[in-house]
DNA sequence: CATGAATGAGTTTTCATTCAT
DNA sequence: AATGAATGAAAACTCATTCAT
């Protein structure tokens, strides 16, 4: 339909404003209500337009929900991107990570909602494997772990499974932002996610001396 | 109900026996097919009732839901106490709460996904405080945050804020229960476990001597 | 779910009076309306029960349609049957033949509405065989070409395809049912039958001479 | 519309060729689905215009529909006409009509779909009289009930009620049309044209003695 | 003239809950 | 106590029709 050229036409661009703003209005709707009980009712009036014309736009409830899952993923990924590759030690990509995703969903606790009733989905369905929520938590857990298998390889930490490592920083973190959308938390972010970080980096074990 | 005796009566009986075959085919559908989709109808044919008797005994889907989750939550918690006493030292009370929990669910995976959706379903509502859930989840990280606070006072960890580590050792074993679910595990139960309280206890420093 | 006996069980009898109740209330909504322009809730209504209750005993409107259709061409089927079985001669069970679809269509309209209906919707789905239409006539078909092959066989009539002639004959009765229920007839149903079986028979006649 | 002159303006002969587009576009679709399936969007697309233009030239859906059966059915009339008058004998005339109908049809299997959904609506409505396809129908009848009318007065054929002739001659090739469309046929039209021809003709033979 | 985005009324189907037996 | 037939509210989705560009 585009014409193929650089410029997109003006009914692209007109399109395109129409699907952000149905998947910014399904995203408030999915994020307050779920999945089940969100209408498609409901996202049309928050989106200002009739039922009928979400139809023209996406062919099905779950594929609007589908769209909104997949861009606020998007927007997270590219979060953490930045911030992981900004930081310059070990220790800071970890704390990096955490902290990136707990203030994107801090930010868009509506995004949170719905990627947890995805997790609750795939946990239900037993779906094992290539879902959209499973492959984007595998993308972003793949950026944590080059950083520990870089930090292994560099001797920088001790030998560990940087998978594994990863999936355990990855766990924390999202129980951070839970708990802090859920009960809220007395710190800041920033030092939560450097709590968290330390924890981590330093185990449990009783001070003996001073790494750098 | 009952004649406030010591003696439950015949009717007590029976209704207890009722209740619990009840709440048993509900996890079976609530962990099949989730809140919405389970119908009662459904959760009816499993227990080998009709329909209606189910609303002789809970009144609402909601409230055999909530039965469900909290016998669910009750059973989980006694082996939590049971294994978590039984330990003999602080690495070995962690390593006890983790393979606990993952045991469990192991065993229970209906269970899993009716507190996984119910912890959805809290982030959803973004309930804040006393849901049947979240108090479930207190009273877990309560026993391990016991530990942990006599650890510290021993002087047997670091000088730590005992309730985030217990919050952080609860989100480790979460993320990984609802793994070895998902995708499964290559190794048993206990390694897992293991290795998840080696990272906690010991954190990524670089060894540098042992402790007991 | 009867107990198997020949005296069928009280639900049976129930549910029997119900789906016959449903079924008479669809052939008067799907003769005026047509199967797609009825409704399930106008349908409930001319049988006076709630929507609901019509997909307790049809689990779809196809299913109630068919049901419909296939109970109005048993009636048919039954009454052909029985006055053709009756007649003495052949030409006798022609006109019984063209009189029972004529009278049985006469009385009962709606069911001649939905039976066109199902044609054209064989026609336009090019449906070239099984339809439970088309099984129908050819049942209807079937008896007449009986007729016809015995009364050729005894040299009671020339020699023609017995399957041609009655599907004339079908035809033919088909014509005249339509237009009596359309725009009427200055006749009564036995003369027109009896004026049409004159026309086939006389064409029928053992050949005595030819014609340019 | 046009400004009454007898030469028509561009603009008339620019809107016949949308309309006659439009309605050979409708023929195929109407013929595919049916009228409550067909949608304005199909035609359209069918047409190579937008959904909009279609109702520059037609006011409805119904408005196309009726526009593309009467467009069908003069074709129809047309051939009839020509062939008939064509006839130099009684018999030919009999048979052209038939003839006639059924390669229409043949050739034009989509206005076959239309005018049996036609008669079905007309049925299932009951209307009683001025319809477009009664009064198709009773153009088609009336070429034939002159025939049959003028070889009675020449005493050509026993004495009958000529339009009663005329409509089952009528019956009967529309009945060859549906089947032939539907399950085929072993032979030709002409063949079975020149069947049915016989069976009529023999029975319309003058009386030359009688059977019981 | 032509377009096609937007509308919203209308339909089938599901299922928690009730209640007469 | 137990049953299961009956209810009717609710929701996804379709599509004829309109109208601003």
């Amino acid at each position: 339909m585009s014409r193929e050229s650089v410029t997109p036409s003006k009914e692209d661009v007109v399109g395109e404003f129409r699907r952000g703003a149905l998947v910014a209005a399904a995203r408030r709707v999915f994020g307050d209500r779920g999945f089940d009980s969100a209408t498609m009712e409901a996202i049309a009036e928050a989106a200002g337009v009739a039922k009928g014309t979400v139809y023209l736009y996406y062919p099905s409830k779950k594929a609007i929900y589908d769209a909104t899952f997949t861009a606020g993923m998007a927007d997270l990924e590219a979060l953490i991107h930045e911030r992981v590759s900004r930081a310059t030690t070990t220790r800071a990509a970890i704390e990096a990570f955490v902290a990136a995703r707990a203030e994107y969903f801090q930010q868009n606790p509506d995004v949170f909602r719905i990627y947890v009733a995805e997790i609750a989905r795939d946990v239900a369905t037993g779906s094992t494997g290539r879902t959209a929520c499973h492959l984007a938590v595998a993308r972003q857990t793949r950026v944590l772990q080059d950083v520990i298998e870089r930090a292994v390889a560099a001797g920088d930490v001790r030998t560990v499974d940087p998978e594994a490592v990863a999936l355990a920083v990855f766990d924390i973190s999202k129980g951070l932002v839970g708990r802090r959308l859920l009960v809220g938390s007395r710190w800041s972010v920033r030092r939560d996610a450097g709590f968290l970080t330390d924890l981590i980096w330093s185990g449990l074990a009783p001070a003996r001396g001073s790494r750098k």
